[in-house]
RNA sequence: GGGACGGUAGCUCAGUAGGUAGAGCACGAGCCUUUUAAGCUUGUGGUCGCGGGUUCGAGCCCCGCCCGUCUCACCA
């Protein structure tokens, strides 16, 4: 650095304006043709008194070609002296080699940024897991694949808000700070707020919100936004994740059904080019509609026998047993159904599957089936054996609603988010509402099977000790 | 939280029986004017994840811990 510094260059470069970026250059190749291009260095051939090397953008990868005697003398022996990761501007002359390779023959170069530190092998790439995940800026530069799926990522947001507003749905935002974190079952973040001394949580969903919205007049409305659970990590959970909830009013759970058919299906068309999505290794999911609706009763009929809702508890808690399930002697008949279709049953959906009319006790939020009070109106649509998205007919009895909330909050009234149960007072319309797992979406439209390959930067463990370590436990 | 596996140079990896720490890429020096995993010669580069133990001697054996991957459990 120090001998180009000498040598007048500037190791940090200002602005450089470029003819367009390599792929732009590339769909406008013509031999002869004068360009000016920028990119990453990121391998290098050196032969004697001339040399090839790659440059790569946000957009494509071109090969350039320096000459001692094109250039000059310094300019030739300050280009040797710069390393791979090095980011250069350069002017040159489009040709096309002897390998039939575009390519561009450099009359003048400057260094735009020096890289201090070498970048991963070219060959292998970066493989380390954990160093992907941590400096995700190496895996990006070294492992190109990696781009593609976060591009397809960012498509898929920008597809869904085209979706959805073209169909009359408007985008709100709702708080993530809240000072009561409700709409759904799950352990928040709690933080503190200085002003006015009180103790907020990060929001766990945006449900409540985006209700009181239908009560304010919105008839149709979607939040695409981060949410945080105070939970464990997996392949298929970060403590941030991304949600997409719609609510419609006047829909039920039929609607939402059609509605997240077309939304996903056309998305992979969009992304994908196809509905066959996955990768090449594994069973590819279709996800051309329609796709298959089953209620959960004949769903567990069809697994485990067309009696199975008249066979007495014992016989169904042998049965469970002898397909190794962990079955307690004080399993109801229900617990042991749903531990059937939890163990056994939503693994083999690998294709979409709507999975409708559940027990009531599963879902306590939504609305019961008008022919079996026992049952509620809700879908769980699950894919590649995973759940991927719910859907309700929202409950719009408020008294209902408190009922079921007071039961939830066990006696803590300042559990109860009293402003969403007054919002309901003053009448929801009857409402059909769902909620997607974004990432969860992006592994399916990508095959990906981690859903820290979906996030930029997944959560990870602090390798340092916590500065703020308490020693409990 | 349990189990299995892993952590060696900036990156990808090898490391025999417990006996001086290795290769390729990258980086430095030299040769080479159409190469593309360029090639050839040569050099630099190590907290072997961390801490303890056994041993004359530990990358390797033992114990504890950290981080990661998979998996089971918890959690929806």
């Amino acid at each position: 650095m120090e001998a180009l510094k000498a040598a007048g260059h500037r190791p940090y470069g200002r602005a450089f304006e470029r003819t367009g970026s390599l792929a732009d250059i590339r769909a406008a190749f013509a031999e002869g043709l004068s360009v000016r291009m920028a990119g990453r260095i990121v391998a290098v051939r050196e032969m004697g008194k001339s040399i090839f090397a790659h440059l790569q953008d946000g957009t494509d990868k071109f090969q350039i070609y320096v000459q001692k005697n094109t250039l000059g003398e310094e300019p030739f022996a300050a280009f040797r002296r710069l390393d791979i990761g090095d980011f250069i501007g350069v002017c040159g002359e489009l040709f096309v080699t002897r390998t039939g390779e575009q390519s561009a023959k450099v009359h003048r170069w400057e260094l735009l940024a020096k890289s201090l530190h070498p970048l991963p092998e070219k060959w292998h790439g970066l493989q380390d897991v954990e160093i992907r995940y941590r400096r995700r800026y190496l895996d990006l530069i070294a492992n190109p694949d990696v781009r593609k799926v976060f591009n397809a990522r960012s498509r898929l947001l920008s597809f869904i808000r085209r979706f959805l507003e073209a169909r009359g749905y408007y985008e709100v935002e709702t708080p993530v700070l809240q000072t009561l974190a409700g709409g759904a079952i799950a352990t928040p973040f709690q933080t503190h707020y200085n002003a006015l001394g009180q103790a907020m949580y990060m929001r766990i969903a945006p449900e409540l919100y985006l209700k009181k919205l239908l009560v304010g007049g919105y008839d149709k409305v979607f939040e695409m936004g981060k949410n945080f659970r105070n939970e464990g990590l997996d392949r298929s959970h970060n403590p941030e994740f991304t949600a997409l909830e719609i609510y419609e009013a006047y829909g039920d759970v039929k609607t939402m059904m059609r509605l997240v058919e077309e939304l996903i299906s056309s998305a992979a068309q969009e992304i994908c080019g196809t509905m066959l999505v996955g990768k090449e290794e594994q069973e590819k999911v279709n996800l051309t509609p329609p796709w298959r609706v089953v209620s959960y009763h004949d769903l567990v009929k069809e697994h485990a026998g067309a009696d199975w809702f008249e066979r007495p508890v014992e016989a169904v808690r042998e049965w469970g047993r002898a397909q190794k399930l962990d079955i307690p002697d004080t399993m109801t008949h229900a617990q042991v159904t749903h531990e059937v279709y939890d163990k056994l049953i939503e693994k083999t959906l690998w294709q979409p599957t709507f999975v409708t009319r559940l027990p009531a006790e599963l879902v306590p939020l939504a609305k019961r089936c008008e022919d079996d009070p026992s049952l509620v109106d809700v879908f769980e649509l699950v894919v590649r054996g995973r759940e991927l998205c719910p859907g309700y007919t929202e409950l719009n009895d408020p008294l209902d609603q408190r009922a079921r909330l007071e039961e939830q909050a066990a006696g803590d009234a300042s559990k109860l988010d009293e402003d969403f149960l007054r919002a309901l007072e003053y009448g929801m319309p009857p409402a059909g509402g769902m909620g997607i797992g974004i990432d969860r979406l992006v592994m399916i439209l990508t095959g990906e099977e981690s859903i820290r390959d979906v996030m930029l930067f997944p959560q990870m463990k602090t390798r340092e000790p916590k500065p703020d370590e308490t020693p409990e436990e």
